[in-house]
DNA sequence: CGTACCGTTGAGGTGAGTCAAAGTAAGTGG
DNA sequence: CCACTTACTTTGACTCACCTCAACGGTACG
């Protein structure tokens, strides 16, 4: 781990948060000062499964990964973390240790809230309550998994929901193809998949035969953004809404 | 439905809240007055997938079913809910539509409390609000799922998990053999357990053989319920604790 | 130039889905 | 209380997507 340091302005959704809130410009600052941002490199974890849930983490810049391992240390992971986005907010309010790894897929800028201070903001600002209150209600994480597993979609179209999913960003001119590049292994992709690696290899193959993306190394290339959504309608999506209950 | 009446008294995990928080009588009274108690019967709807999240609502009596049901009508049920247990609260906080619906699976007295109400009460009382942000953050809803589901598991393994799911109460004395009365259809057992009700019936008939869990009708005799948590844990349970980010 | 690790390809096995049909329980009306 | 309808449950035969195991090619890094 790269020495702490500082760090002016409070980066990711908090700040939104904090916008949607009537929060006093004192208690932002209070925020502010507790905030410790951290560098992670590749494959260093953020937290740890079954360790304490002492504070909110947020990512200011690159991507991470959130797994949980069984007792035979098969790894399932749900939830792709980008950046601007929290993790860590379930344990901490659920008051319950880390049920999940979190561990960085590239290098990443952590921000760190500790607990004491996030609850008790959340104590005295209604607004800033409703906000998580929200986000958590609305939390995809384990959704994630579940829109992209179910034995009864293909791992074709698992994979599909999983590009779609990762091209939030405008890196899609309208018409032209769409340059998009996966922060992750196939090793990873086949843990948020609920499939084997192999499985993988076969349908990125046929993906690419079928000219719909065309994969290579970390980079897809998708020549007809449409024929990707299509192809998803088709099929049964047992979750394609949110799960809310 | 049942005409509705006045029912004194809070029922089901709100009381437990309220308890926690610093409410005033007077407010308790407050959403006392406001909750209304309806009766429905057994296949009717609580409330359904894609109407707007008025209220909150809580089960007194009965159990009932949350699913969701995608473009094609396929349904996956995530979550059973029994006496004392409130539903609809993520769609509430999440300010969404309802994405699934709630169906009694036997005659069910619902309580159900209007969105303003609760809202106003969680803004202005933190305890109560922390509360809710524990439900939330544990909330099992669509983990329900994750946890039955997931290709590696055999429908066998995820049928015994459904029954220690169920198996909460103690109906079972420390030695003897154990009796549960699972409150819904076949159909349902598949449908929470992605699975096809001819995979389920097979299952069954393959956990009498072994004589590890009898099924008469809706009646299931565990004569030793040992043998079937002996039998999760050799299994790979992909998400056996809470899976909480 | 090895040593790892990742990624791909092939062959073989299998759990569960699908379809179809028979058996059983539950609910209705005379 | 019984005949009838309807819905639920079970069984069997077949098929298939994915897993498993194993081997090989590629790339990064010492």
């Amino acid at each position: 781990m790269v020495p702490n340091r500082k760090c002016a302005g409070i980066g990711c959704k908090l700040r939104e948060h904090i916008r949607c809130s009537d929060m006093p410009a004192a208690d932002v600052t209070r925020l502010e000062n507790t905030m410790v941002v951290r560098t992670v490199t590749r494959t260093e974890k953020i937290f740890s499964q079954g360790a304490d849930a002492t504070g909110l983490y947020c990512l200011r810049s690159g991507h991470a990964l959130l797994w949980h391992a069984d007792i035979f240390n098969h790894k399932t992971a749900f939830r792709v973390v980008g950046p601007g986005e929290m993790m860590g907010y379930r344990s901490l309010f659920g008051e319950d240790a880390h049920a999940a790894t979190a561990q960085a897929l590239t290098a990443c800028d952590v921000c760190y809230y500790p607990k004491k201070v996030v609850l008790q903001l959340v104590d005295e600002f209604p607004g800033f309550a409703r906000r998580f209150f929200r986000t958590l209600a609305r939390d995809r994480g384990p959704r994630d998994a579940l829109l992209l597993r179910g034995q009864h979609i293909p791992v074709r179209t698992r994979l599909i929901n999983l590009l779609l999913l990762m091209n939030t960003d405008e890196m899609c001119p309208d018409d032209g193809e769409c340059v998009l590049k996966l922060p992750m292994l196939r090793r990873d992709i086949a843990a948020l998949l609920a499939a084997r690696p192999e499985s993988i290899a076969r349908a990125i193959k046929e993906l690419g035969q079928d000219g719909i993306a065309i994969f290579s190394g970390r980079t897809v290339t998708i020549p007809n953004l449409d024929a990707l959504t299509v192809e998803t309608n088709s099929e049964q999506l047992p979750l394609k809404g949110a799960v809310t209950v």
